[in-house]
DNA sequence: ATTCTGATTTTGATTGGCCAAAATAAAAAG
DNA sequence: CTTTTTATTTTGGCCAATCAAAATCAGAAT
């Protein structure tokens, strides 16, 4: 058994490796996302390396081997499958679940998982639009495209929102940012580094390059 | 913040208490119901004594502070809403939920906690009829008589199961005897160590007089 | 080619939980 | 009263996970 630790290490590797070009995670992101120092994130993975679940080339960094990421996958299905229960079925907020899912992915039994995918009609997405790795096969992770790069005055729909800060999401949420809203992105000021937004039936935006680049959006 | 392994030496220290009449719990008892050696138990309390969770007499035995025994029932009204709610939410078996609620009572937040006392509607016990402990106030836990105690022919409901094995829980299943349904105890028969009842609309059963006593009733 | 710098690894130490087995104390038996 | 039994505590050690700080390495800069 695959302690919590362990879990949230793959995952994070897994994570890490989602969002970069390079194929192996440096250790100092690693250490950094974990919240450990670097000799920890080191010596954790020398272990999981030993335990065949991570390939570890010392100085250059780690990657996934294809056990390791099935355990990835399948503490990312606990993790969002939980996220839009609790958001769905107890009515927390979308902006503060990850905290809690981050406990509960650990606790949850293959036969509760599957009473709780079953409950929501096998959803694909969770409450922040992140896909949810599917029980068996392979999860499609579509490349989307951001605030920050999408066509301008085109109708599109916000589609998945890439930070699980409860201050962003609060921020998002208030300005109508949230996954499934349609939104027409007005124009983007380089200079100010700026772009604006208008979400249907609410209020212009502007926000930053960095915020705007963190919202996905599909073409409707 | 206590540890999983905190809670659950809080919780059977709490337990076994109730189900003795002494007002220490033996170290034996406790390592037993934990599943470690005595030393571990020893030296565990001795660390919970000094954080004045508990009041240790060597030798003698251990028993709660009114601080560790505020979280003990904590964890214990957690451990008996997650049951109640897998099996009322989820569909899982009365037999089976007290493994799963075993991890996910360490795991389960305030917030997330009383969310799922009001989905519930506050109830007050658990599927095996065992009290669920108020978020604030006393529990009243009524002294009840067993099928190896109660009174003969009178029509009488299950109250309570004292057994979570799912072997014995199947069994109970099976021969009609879950809380809430209605028996009568024929008789039974000191030599031979059994008790015969008939639950409503099902065949007699007979069972052991040690088993009998696991299954609390309540007059009609 | 040499030096510097930043990332990484190593080393030595700590903490929480655990076990095995020896030591001790209390209770039961004689 | 002693002796024996049984419960409990102590001792010494192990493993997972962590940190602080020293050592090392690789690439960048001179
Ligand atoms: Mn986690
Ligand atoms: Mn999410
Ligand atoms: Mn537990
Ligand atoms: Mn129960």
């Amino acid at each position: 058994m695959a302690s919590s630790t362990v879990e949230n290490y793959l995952k994070h590797v897994y994570l890490i490796g989602q969002t970069s070009d390079q194929d192996l995670v440096a250790m100092g992101q690693l250490a950094t996302a974990m919240e450990v120092t670097p000799g920890t994130a080191t010596s954790m993975i020398k272990a999981l390396s030993d335990a065949e679940l991570v390939r570890y080339e010392p100085r250059a960094g780690v990657a996934l081997t294809p056990q390791g990421e099935k355990l990835a996958l399948h503490v990312l299905r606990r993790h969002r499958l939980v996220e839009l229960f609790l958001v769905n079925v107890l009515g927390l907020s979308w902006t503060e679940v990850h905290a809690e899912a981050e406990e509960l992915e650990h606790a949850i039994s293959d036969k509760v998982l599957e009473r709780i995918d079953t409950y929501l009609d096998h959803p694909s997405v969770d409450p922040h639009g992140d896909p949810i790795p599917p029980a068996t096969g392979v999860m499609d992770t579509p490349t989307l495209a951001s605030l920050a790069d999408c066509p301008l005055t085109q109708p599109t729909r916000i589609a998945r929102v890439l930070d699980q800060d409860p201050g962003f999401l609060k921020f998002v949420d208030r300005s109508g940012l949230t996954p499934g809203r349609g939104v027409v992105v007005q124009h983007r000021d380089p200079a100010a580094d700026a772009v604006t937004i208008t979400p249907d039936s609410q209020p212009p935006v502007t926000l930053g390059t960095h915020a705007a680049s963190k919202i996905l959006v599909e073409s409707e």
